[in-house]
DNA sequence: CGGTACATTGAGGCAAGTCAAGTTGAGTGG
DNA sequence: CCACTCAACTTGACTTGCCTCAATGTACCG
């Protein structure tokens, strides 16, 4: 279902319809927080346009400005940071709904990369438009603050995981968090959710080498925790996986989008 | 000079002359981004008392809500979360003019604690009145989601170095971080600056053993790049050390201060 | 002077890393 | 439709950075 397109891609396609806000297919979502039409409608003038890149894409580019903020429509992307030497460190998973760039935009430059892992769509917002935001629309402002804030915590997170616990704890935390998020997106069925990134991604996001995660994978597979293979998250003892990962909390709670 | 305090302590106290914003300690210095008219104007306002606390209690708590932000005005804090089984990550050294308890503001419950690493004193303001500043005072809302998102940047930092680092380069990167930040701070004379943390803490920062992490800095004591004894951090050989780390990039940008 | 809080050091073990071969599956072109 | 390529996943064997345990040292404090 998410194999490669065959259009050119990696420019705004005039051609296709673009989405108008009014009928957003994420704001329904259990993820979100309900919107007022005066904020659909402030939406609809702050949308700029459509961006469609293919797999591989570099949405943004550690160390460059860009023009724009996005918020992921349809696709996966993931977002790291590089040192010098080629080290890598996947600072996130990045899933529908997620707001891109506003670090840029605030810092001027940004300090990581963010990749489509799939083949992506994006809504356009224009950088310069943020302003009238702060000063018109103070609830979208605000909400802004909210989704900065939230991230930060959500780094936090995984600085604790990163930090404190062990390769198991390590990776079941991910997969739970990861499960838990697709769900709330609607993206689960049946205790399967697509998961199309490599392990490679997971290992560079856990500070695990591969070969490491992969024995850790292969050890939740059979127990009958969980498998991920073929793109495709299957969790098959959701209580279990907690419990591998030493915590217990839910569901995150509903969210502003952007 | 950092001695206990013989005062009671933990409550606003109402005797000891308060800081007017006008004549602010910390406004003058490099690491802030000087402020308008207006704006002092706004924050004299907004200010509503100081706090000061002795060494080891917690300024926020994981898990509470707070009625109010602070802005650390003088001293050290260090801000962490804790695992169930006690396991600590430290998040955050924090230094004087940061701000803390915004996530708290935005996300209802803080999802870290904040403890005094000496005794501290802190501007206060009211959690209620920062919707008058998405309202009222555009150009601070923006400063503070501004701070969000360094905030989100420097976390991203430390999960490179954690994730990805061994333990020489991050104790390095710490230590050469903090140093920085002391300096842009005017708390470097000669090379040398206070840092009155334990090595517990920066340990627990780094995901690192607090054996380990002592046999690193005894390495580096050793080798005449940096000794840390006594609370004091004194940096022999800063570009040693920045090559220790594996990185090389200079002062942080000054911050708006709040 | 005993107590408490940190810092320091040595010894031994294991979780996680590195190296080195496969295997599998999807895409591609003859 | 089969051979070839290439990227991703697996697995085993060996190595090591960092951890844990267990003392000991040192400084301040009541």
């Amino acid at each position: 279902m998410l194999g490669s397109m065959n259009r050119p891609s990696i420019r705004a396609n005039a051609e296709q319809a673009v989405v108008d806000c009014a009928a957003c297919p994420l704001r329904p979502l259990d993820a979100f927080v309900p919107m007022s039409e005066r904020e659909v409608e402030f939406m609809r003038s702050f949308k700029s346009g459509e961006l469609t890149v293919s797999r591989g894409a570099l949405i943004f580019e550690q160390g460059t400005e860009s023009a724009y903020l996005f918020t992921l429509l349809e696709g996966f992307a993931i977002r790291y940071a590089m040192l010098p030497d080629g080290r890598r460190q996947v600072l996130n998973f990045v899933f529908k709904g997620d707001l891109l760039g506003l670090q840029g935009e605030m810092l001027g430059e940004m300090q990581h990369t963010v990749e489509a892992a799939t083949p992506v769509r994006l809504c356009v917002f224009s950088r310069r438009r943020i302003w009238d935001l702060f000063t018109n629309v103070p609830e979208r402002a605000y909400d802004l603050t909210w989704l900065a804030a939230r991230e930060e915590s959500l780094l936090g997170d995984r600085l604790v995981s990163v930090g404190q616990m062990n390769g198991h704890e390590r990776v079941a935390h991910a997969l739970a968090r990861l499960y838990l998020r697709g769900r709330s997106l609607g993206m689960v069925e049946d205790g399967r959710m697509p998961l199309p990134y490599r392990q490679r991604d997971l290992a560079d996001g856990l500070g695990l080498s591969l070969v490491h995660t992969n024995k850790i994978l292969r050890d939740f597979r059979e127990r009958q925790i969980v498998a991920w293979r073929e793109r495709t998250l299957v969790v098959t003892n959701f209580d279990a996986l907690q419990a591998e990962a030493g915590m217990e909390d839910g569901d995150l709670p509903p969210r502003p989008l952007i």
